[in-house]
DNA sequence: TTGTAAGCGTTATCAG
DNA sequence: CTGATAACGCTTACAA
């Protein structure tokens, strides 16, 4: 039995493949990598032949370091494990394999300062774009996200966040605020007059857009009250944690309760039911993003639903597309009524 | 005001640092990048001080091969918005961010021909490893997994499996079938007699484990029976569908339902409540891994717990670490009797 | 169309 | 301890 491309010792390299083949590096490397097809068939056939035979795979690293520029985008959320963010990520990684860019993702934690040094270590990689799905806040820019992310795109590579813009990158937006303000409407509609709303806090501008939106649609649209705003985090244990912080005795039935978001909801929900009040009929509850989680709860979460995934596949075009309207409208979302806010 | 580290065109190099501090360029790798410390003290602050002008970062794909090896691990998983391989992914990527690994993803699809050309793509990176958490099936191997996984070894990557061993990789290991033993014998300690499982196709190790193990708890020692076993696969609308497949009119309240994954028995749950039944006194519902919306969910799911960010952390240890107890005891897994499991 | 050779930004060997 | 200088694997003018 002949060698198989697999019993080699070490990974074979364009030179080999050329020295099989009979041809000059640069041939080698026009036939295997290189974009116009300048070849005579002749050659590109026994190069190919070659290639396949080592079972060569282009360096990236010395392609990128060739070219000046890596075939990566890197993805920075807070939490991988969180659906919010999976789903997005999910998204990304479609487009990014379309494009045959390789995907690397960074961890914030939700930590302003560790994102900001993220930032500057993921520029090491020289990516073709940097894409930033986690929430930033006020805090983020003191610790210099904004000069962090110039120094990224003066390097070449492409910026893009989700959910607000920042400078002069390029951004995927979703109307956040019309959202809220057409799910709090609905929810004024549907009989709700009393609202606790449970938010993220103040400067993280994703919630403070659903917020206001709720509160446009909710209280000046719908007629409603919104009697306490409290502030966490955009993590479940944040919302049920939060729900101690009310007068669970004093809130009567038909209350509703607004989250920022699906996760912070769910929360809610497991907190209201340990804490002996029912979802639903008595007390309301309505979240923001459209979580799988959040089909599956019985009674189900009304919220509004965010295309996570296409987002993420947005982004990925938003890096690599030549062309880009930076004018476009938000994506309108869809707010979607279930059993947690059933009519009264 | 002087030129900031970030106002410069190019990203600055390793050559302009040397520059800018007057040393050579290999003093300047040495005190930037280099592990020893052998320079003396004056160098090092002038060339920190100089990269901190410059805003310099280390050009990482340059790096990578000058070295032959790139600081990166790949991931490879079936679904990222999956939570189940989305915790996975929460601690591999903590473990490489505490050894300044980047990690890079890839998306099976569940497709086990896509599964090797992604493999044989992921080569290119030169990554120091690659973490395969996807389910491996017969037709995965037969796609060839097995020689691309070798020449991945042979250019010095480490492979790392999880779930299952493959040849004499490295693998991190968890006991389904004690875990699912011990589920199934708890069951029939509660008293219950009938049950039907869900399971994914047959040759998927992971299923195969789970269904046995299930098996010879509740029927060997708890003196159960099993009517039925539907093959689907990992996906909630798998589950939700598998439902349909009961006739469920027939189906005695009592009656056990032991889904492959958590993820298939939320989609069950769904699918019982649609089709107007009761989870929990009526037909109760039991799954695998724990995942969080298994907590969220009412009544609570009953399920074995596997501890995925930790066994994601391992997996990026069996990665970096020298040495490794390839006789390792699969990490023994945790029951968790929830709600959707009442006693009878 | 093909080949030669000069980079790309680092690392690492080997003299000083 | 420091500094030339030759790799690393690939791309890309520039010649032939």
């Amino acid at each position: 039995m002949s060698d198989s491309p697999t019993s080699s010792r070490a990974a074979a390299t364009l030179h080999d493949v050329a020295r099989e083949s009979g041809v000059s590096l640069a041939t080698a490397s026009r036939v295997l990598n290189g974009s116009q097809r300048v070849v005579a068939e002749s050659y590109r056939e026994r190069v190919h032949a070659a290639a396949e035979k080592l079972g060569y795979t282009a360096n990236l690293s010395a392609q990128a370091t060739a070219r000046g520029t890596a075939a990566i985008v890197a993805l920075l959320v807070a939490d991988i494990a969180d659906p919010y963010f999976g789903q997005i990520a999910a998204g990304v990684a479609r487009g990014a394999d379309e494009a045959g860019l390789v995907v690397t993702i960074a961890i914030t934690e939700r930590d302003p300062q560790r994102e900001v040094r993220l930032i500057r270590a993921l520029r090491g990689q020289r990516p073709r774009g940097l894409i930033l799905a986690a929430s930033r806040t006020e805090t983020n820019e003191a610790a210099g996200l904004h000069s962090e992310l110039e120094s990224f795109a003066a390097g070449g590579a492409r910026v893009v966040t989700l959910g607000s813009a920042s400078g002069d990158h390029r951004a995927v937006l979703f109307d956040n605020r019309a959202g809220a303000r057409e799910l709090g409407s609905a929810l004024a509609a549907r009989g709700y007059r009393d609202a606790i709303v449970i938010g993220a806090a103040q400067g993280i501008r994703t919630s403070d857009d659903r917020i206001s939106g709720f509160n446009e649609g909710f209280v000046d649209d719908g007629g409603g009250n919104i009697h306490q705003v409290i502030r966490g985090e955009f993590t479940r244990e944040s919302g049920y944690d939060s729900v101690s912080q009310l007068l669970l005795g004093d809130l009567p039935a038909g209350t509703l309760i607004f989250a920022i978001s699906d996760v912070v909801a769910i929360g809610i929900m497991s907190a209201l039911r340990d804490a002996g009040r029912g979802v639903g009929e008595d007390i309301a509850v309505a979240g923001f993003d459209d979580i799988a989680t959040g089909r599956d709860v019985r009674p189900g979460l009304t919220t509004v639903r965010v295309p996570l995934d296409e987002l993420g596949y947005r982004l990925l075009c938003a890096v690599i597309d030549d062309e880009w309207d930076a004018a476009a409208e938000p994506k309108p979302l869809e707010v979607i009524i279930r059993g947690s806010t059933p009519e009264r």
